[in-house]
RNA sequence: GCCCCUGUAGCUCAAUGGAUAGAGCACCGGACUUCUAAUCCGAUGGUUGUGGGUUCGACUCCCGCCAGGGGCGCCA
């Protein structure tokens, strides 16, 4: 229930929200009136109703009668005051039908004057369509976080998708996004990359695919460091002399950072995929050090060299039991780990860009260090830590609950995913259309391919596991973004043989059917669930509302003529077709995925 | 041992504490002289792991148990 005081800070991030909240009010007051418990009004969708309109259950308020002492049967009861509302609520001129069952009260809108308003709203918003406003408050969403000098594969990109997506959805939602990466561009794998090269492939230049041949240097480094503590050694001399700053090696390790880097601009390139802000760990190494030292001055800190390492004992300064456990901060020779460069990372971020909220999308199996970082935090005396918010998510296995890694060699290049499901996307449109020049097949190929790869990645929710196998992977079938896509394309196909200016936004002055008002309906929705998705930081309840605009059009488009028929029917499904075109539009644009004129 | 996640149709997954738990895949049967069949229509398919509790009402919240996965001092 929205007091009274509040109704004015409610913003109208859901369509008809001002009006939802003045019948609510107004139901109260009824009530209140009749001597009633003030009803808690939850507005609902009328299920099976197939029109349009808002319900409200009055079971709350009879058992809320029951506890104060009345002899009542509660649904019977719920059904006596859902009609007393009910009759209160009759001829009126902004619900068609008014009734009340089985304890609800059911509002069924005009349904052709709501109509009328959605699809205006739609078409004069345009891409601005189901935007919220603009709250003042700023949100970091760190994601990718890639190491330099590695593969790149499946199990990454479920992260940048999922990244993408949420930031996407926040700004359209209303928040101020940045969005960040933070590259692991130093570190033991970095050496024992430079190792390898130094000693087999020294003056080698990368050829074909970048992020390719730097995997393969990688893991034959991790191989030949597992296998021989004689490399072991070699490699930590090596660190030292990049510890120690030798010429030449910082030479190495700039020149090959590069080419990773560079490598990564063309893969999120290539992905649609764009950062703000570019963190990297060799940034934050020293400020990192220091900031532990201070730990240790503080207090904070453990320092057990040399026999042990610098440690924070979380559960002894939190006073909880097993809960934070023990937080390594510092290794006992000195260097660094991912903690130490993090707490200074953390803090950077609200340093330079004044923030409200700092979001960490890192799989789940860090969630334990997540914790832990934020409570250091929060010990450091930072109000801000709990704004930090780690979005899990599952991680993406092979089938048999295998765990993608370089090492084990178990693991799907994004080059080779992306190159089959292109491919298979061409075959596809070569037989459809065969006479579409080759440049545009491509196009529709690879937009279909990147379509069909993210959707599937954000059409399950962050805590499931996906399973990678190549069969669904490269399944358009059924739910799928070229389901999604081509219902845009089937309306893009319409829209090409009409006029270009469209007619006014006249009432409809026809009775509705029941694809219509289905599809009238979904649009509707769209606003009010971009909000739910950007609190949640659940792209999955957009993707689902994609998938059911797509299949509620194709309904249109199957039972309702748009060309062929009469005016004033025919103005008014060409308004209907293009606000249906624009909303899965928006929908798809903030899940990342693109939508083709042809296909 | 402690903590987290998951368990829903044969399979993969949905489902604001609300009315009759829904899709896709698979399987079976239909529909292209039509705004593109990458589509649509129909049929089959359920003790929501299990036992309690809270509630007018539980897939949803709480407790126990079972099963699977993950995490827990110098990896990232």
């Amino acid at each position: 229930m929205l007091p009274a005081s509040n109704l004015a800070r409610v913003k109208r991030q859901k369509m008809f929200e001002t009006e939802q909240i003045n019948i609510a009010l107004e139901i109260q007051q009824y009530c209140g009136d009749q001597g009633l418990p003030p009803p808690i009004i939850q507005w609902n969708w009328i299920p099976f109703s197939g029109h349009w309109g808002i319900s409200t259950p009055f079971f709350q308020t009879a058992a809320q009668e029951a506890k104060a002492g009345k002899k009542i049967n509660i649904s019977q009861r719920a059904q006596e005051i859902a009609q007393s509302v009910a009759s209160h609520f009759q001829n009126r001129p902004e619900f068609e039908r008014v009734e009340a069952v089985n304890g609800y009260l059911n509002l069924y809108y005009s349904t052709n004057e709501f109509a009328r308003r959605v699809v205006d709203e739609v078409l004069s918003n345009g891409v601005r369509f189901g935007r919220g406003e603009a709250r003042g408050k700023r949100v970091m969403v760190e994601f990718s976080q890639p190491n330099t000098h590695k593969a790149f594969h499946v199990g990454h990109l479920r992260n940048v998708i999922l990244g993408d997506a949420v930031s996407s959805i926040l700004e359209f939602a209303g928040f101020d996004v940045v969005r960040a990466n933070y590259y692991g561009d130093i570190g033991l794998h970095v050496i024992k990359w430079l190792w390898n090269y130094l000693k087999f492939h020294e003056g080698e230049e990368p050829s074909g695919d970048m992020v390719q041949w730097l995997g393969k240097i990688y893991a034959e480094a991790d191989q030949r460091y597992e296998e021989d503590p004689a490399v072991q050694e070699e490699v930590r001399a090596l660190f030292g002399r990049w510890d120690r700053g030798d010429p030449e090696i910082v030479a190495l390790w700039e020149k090959t950072r590069t080419w990773s880097l560079e490598a990564f601009d063309r893969l999120y390139q290539m992905l649609g995929v764009r950062f703000d802000h570019v963190y990297f760990e060799s940034e934050v190494e020293e400020s990192g050090k220091q900031l532990v030292a201070g730990l240790i001055k503080q207090g904070i800190a453990r320092d057990e060299r040399p026999e042990g390492a610098v440690i924070v004992p979380l559960d002894d300064l939190a006073g909880t039991k097993d809960k934070f456990r023990v937080l390594v901060a510092l290794r006992s020779d000195g260097t660094s780990l991912y903690a130490t460069k993090d707490l200074s990372l953390a803090i950077k971020k609200f340093e330079e860009f004044n923030l409200d909220t700092s979001i960490y999308v890192i799989d789940v199996r860090q969630s334990l260090y997540m914790q832990q970082i934020f409570k250091t935090l929060e010990l450091m005396g930072y109000d801000w830590a709990r704004n930090c918010y780690h979005l899990a998510y599952e991680i993406v296995n092979l089938p048999g609950n295998v765990t993608m890694s370089s090492r084990d060699g178990t693991i799907v290049l994004l080059e080779d995913l992306l190159r089959e499901a292109t491919s298979r996307a061409l075959e596809i449109v070569q037989q459809k259309n065969p006479e579409l020049p080759q440049g545009v097949k491509e196009d529709i190929a690879k937009t279909v391919a990147f379509g069909a790869i993210k959707y599937s990645m954000l059409s399950r929710d962050n805590t499931k596991i996906v399973t990678f196998d190549w069969n669904s992977a490269l399944d358009f079938n059924g739910q799928a973004a070229p389901y999604i896509q081509y219902a845009y394309v089937r309306a893009n196909s319409i829209l090409k043989k009409t006029e270009k200016k469209l007619s006014d936004n006249l009432a409809v002055s026809y009775p509705l059917n029941q694809a219509e008002i289905e599809l009238i309906e979904l649009i509707s929705r769209f606003p009010g669930e971009v909000q739910r998705a950007a609190k949640e930081y659940r792209p999955l309840y957009l993707s689902t509302l994609a998938f059911e605009l797509a299949r509620s059009f194709n309904d249109f488009y199957n039972q309702c003529p748009v060309l062929q028929a009469e005016e004033p029917i025919r103005s008014f499904r060409i308004r209907l077709t293009t606000a249906a075109k624009q909303t899965i539009h928006n929908c798809l644009e903030v899940l990342g995925i693109r939508a083709p004129e042809i296909m």
